[in-house]
DNA sequence: GCCAACGTTGGC
DNA sequence: GCCAACGTTGGC
């Protein structure tokens, strides 16, 4: 089993709105760097963390787990959507998603300069400089040491 | 609102 | 294949 990190900003999304819907599909995301971790990694039951960026403050407010298999993420062909990709065809689909499901909210979400204090995370993509996935692999170190630190 | 860092596009 | 121009991300 992996662990990551997805972000969303509250205001597009957030984790109350997964809340309330249970299950999400992943859709937008248009980096394949992020589409690969999607398409070729993850696993059902998959575990994640949800981040909220553009926030304030930005940081870790919940969990989530991955429910579906890789699969294409429709909004590619579909023109009307600001996701279209008119490069992309159902044959040879570009973009892939998965579907995740709603776990829990953090009781104490974790802010963005709280990770930045932690020794044991400053290797995290997350807080290096310039990087902007938002799709990012978690380690089991670091998945432990966060689901602690919210307690 | 600013802007640094990054990814993508497209001309050559 | 190079690289300038452009668009986006996301913290501050």
């Amino acid at each position: 089993m992996k662990y990551w990190l997805m972000k969303s900003e509250p205001n597009a999304y957030s984790i109350d709105d997964l809340q309330k819907d249970k299950k999400t599909h992943w859709d937008g995301v248009r980096n394949y760097q992020a589409r690969n971790f999607m398409r070729d990694e993850m696993e059902m039951g998959d575990k994640v963390f949800f981040y909220h960026s553009n926030a304030e403050p930005p940081g870790i407010t919940g969990i989530a787990e991955v429910c579906s298999k890789p699969y294409p993420d429709k909004t590619q062909f579909d023109q009307k959507s600001k996701y279209y990709d008119p490069k992309a065809t159902k044959e040879q689909p570009r973009w892939y998603l998965v579907d995740i499901q709603f776990k829990k909210k953090l009781k104490n979400m974790i802010p963005l300069p709280l990770i930045k204090e932690q020794k044991t995370l400053k290797d995290m993509k997350l807080i290096q400089k310039g990087q902007r996935l938002s799709i990012q692999p978690i380690t089991k170190k670091e998945w432990e040491y966060i689901t602690k630190l919210s307690e």
